[in-house]
This record gives structure tokens, sequence and C-alpha cells, in this order.
DNA sequence: ACGCATATAGGTCAATTGTCCTATGGCTAG
DNA sequence: CTAGCCATAGGACAATTGACCTATATGCGT
């Protein structure tokens, strides 16, 4: 009866669809009923796997930590021009536009929920923030502004924030599009 | 045995519990039992006053619309250049900076809760932003900027909600102060 | 002093939650 | 072919949730 499968395969299976519920409904209001259902699998069985909700919510920003890395790295080997990159950074605005507008950005609205529930995860969510941070800091380093580049990540970041925030509020495409256009030209003649 | 208080007293005793409550800890996550431990009301009695937990929140929103109309209004009364009330809007956040750190903006934390939820209050939430969209537009327009004065609000709101966000997952004071500053900066020179 | 609408307390309810347990299925090593 | 481990299913658990109910206490109008 039961289908086989490699257990890899399931684990990540788990944390692939609890990563898109996390991030859809949130990490309290999305149940390991919700997880089942969308998995397939039972509900019992998901403590073969993970010991808690907890080690569940871990693997979640493991994942995506691991993709956030790797899609930094692709800008970064594909876009010879620092300036360019960051472009692409701001444009994940316009290409998740949809999605931001229903539910947030994934890395904000996680960490603002694990705030509020005074989670331990907290800081480790708020790591994947310091992912772009640093990255943005090297890009301004390499722009030759070595001596404010982490406030100048700061600031596009913070940027980035505060578009998704009011994307989600006001549900507006044409705000984004105009602040998206708005960073960018600040991106390229940027000052504090 | 039962203290007497008059009803008005009790039901904005409840409102008031609860919007300190939904902030801190969310809206999902707090409990009629939370709500009845601050409040030292027993739990069937709130639904004397409310049919609902929605209903609660629905009281919430209009207090918070309520609270935030008077700030806009004294604003507009004590302070006479449109420049200085936009300063003492960006200066919510450095006063409320410990808040801020560690729950986040209330507007943008329970409008991003809600949207998740896909609760039926979300527009409703999101009106307390366009109190604040439309009196900076207005502060816009005074300052002879009507040709794009709606945009120009939504950046500042888009500011406030970045600065907000980061706080949150960085904790950083010096940060806020510094994009306050900066924020300031641009308001002395709004351009888009 | 009395009656009645208002207000409060606290119990009860089904549903849902995260967690844990056990039984059983299937795969692989020998 | 068989023994044994890995993986899965599904039920059971106590705790908590929002909601509802009823009994009782209060204070006002008469």
């Amino acid at each position: 009866m039961a289908e086989i499968r490699s257990p890899s395969s399931v684990r990540s299976r788990i944390v692939e669809v609890a990563d898109r519920l996390f991030y859809e409904r949130g990490f309290e209001a999305t149940s390991f009923a919700d997880i089942a259902t969308d998995t397939g699998l039972s509900r019992g069985n998901f403590y073969y796997h993970f010991k808690s909700k907890d080690e569940i919510l871990a693997a979640v920003i493991s994942l995506r930590m691991a993709r956030t890395r790797e899609m930094l790295t692709v800008w970064e080997s594909e876009t010879p021009e620092p300036a360019d990159r960051m472009l692409a950074f701001a444009n994940i605005l316009i290409t998740n536009r949809a999605k931001i507008m229903a539910h947030g950005c994934p890395v904000g609205t996680l960490c603002a929920e694990l705030a509020k529930l005074e989670h331990g995860a907290q800081d480790e969510a708020a790591t994947i923030f310091t992912l772009f941070r640093d990255w943005l800091t090297r890009q301004f380093v390499a722009l030759g502004r070595a001596d404010n580049a982490d406030a100048l990540a700061m600031h596009v970041l913070m940027r980035s924030q505060g578009i998704a925030s009011l994307a989600t509020a006001f549900r507006d495409e044409a705000f984004i599009a105009r602040e998206v256009d708005a960073l960018a030209a600040w991106l390229s003649h940027p000052k504090l």
C-alpha cells in the first residue's frame, strides 16, 4: 500500500511544503494537518523525520538560507557589474509581486512573526537578512563605497522591506513598479 | 463579590488590553484566556460585550484609527510647517524604537498577519495606513507638490515600514537613528 | 422595599493543536 | 527465502482554543 520514497526525498518534500505554507499562512497558523494534506503523508509520520514543529521550522530556515545563498551566488557569477547585480536584487519585487502582494516578503514576515512569538529561532530567521545584507555590502565595496557600504546595504534592504510591506497592505502593482524604479535610480547614485 | 464598573469602561478596557496583546503577540496568538488574565475578567463574560473574537479585532482597529486620527490632528494643529509635521511623523520611529524593535510597527504587522490569515478585516486594517497616507499627501500638497503628492506620501510610508521591519529583525538602534536622519534629509528636498 | 434589565462569573462544548505510541508494511542483507 | 531494520500509517493523548450557556449578583427606577 505505502508508496516507497527515498527518505531524503520525503524529508525535503515535507520541508518544501512547510516552507510554502509557512510563507502563505504563517508559521503558527500552519498545522501538522495542513502539511499532512499537502504532502499526502500521515500526520504521525512527521515525527519520524522531525522531533517537533520547531525542528521543521529550523529546516525551513536552512532551506531558505541555501536558496538565498544560491541566488546571490548566481547573480555574482552571471552579472559582471555590481550595480547591475543590485538591480537584479531590486527586481525580485517585480518578479514576485503577486506573491508579495498576497503574503509579503518571506523573510520579513517570518522575522516579524517569530519576534511576536518570542520564538527561539528568531535570530536564525534574521540570518537570512544577513545574507542579503553582507552580499549588498560587498557590492557597494566593489563600487568603491567601502566607507559606509554596510549602511548603504541596510538602506537597500530597508526599502525592499518597505515596498513589500505596503504592497501587501494596498495591493498596488503601480506602487511597486514606481518604487523599484526609484530604488534603481538611487542605486545609480547611492547616497545617505 | 464582583466589582462594579460602568459597561463602557469594561468594554474599552477589553479593547485596550486586546489592542496591546494583538500588538505584542499577534492577533491569532492572543487567546481569550490571555485577555481575561490581563483584564481580570472571566472568559465567558467577553461574549456579553462582543459576539466573537473578530468583533474585538474590529473594535481594536477602530481604536487604532481613532488614536491615529487624533495624533494626526494634533500635529496638524500644533505644528505650523508641513515639513515639520512630517518630521514629527518620522520621529515616531525614534520615540517608539523599543517597542518597534520588539514587536514591529503595529499597523504593518497587523496588515501582514491578516493578509496571511486571509482575514476579512484585512482591508479595514489597511485603512489605518490610508489615514497616514492621506495626511502625508495633504502635507505634500501644502508644500506645493500637488502633482505627485500621493506618490511622495507612499514613499515616506514605505520608508517608515522598511525601517520598522529591519529594526525588528536586527534590533539596531543606530540603524533606526541613521535612517530617520536620512528620511529627514529627504523630506527637506523630496524627490522621486 | 421590590422587580427587572444589565452585567458578570464560571462551567461546558466540540474542534483543533502538537506530540507520542504502536502496528504494519516493504526493502535489503545474508 | 527469511530475518530484521527502515519507513509509514493512523490512532490516542492532554491541552488549548473560540464559542456558548446558565446562574447569579448588581443597581436603577418605581
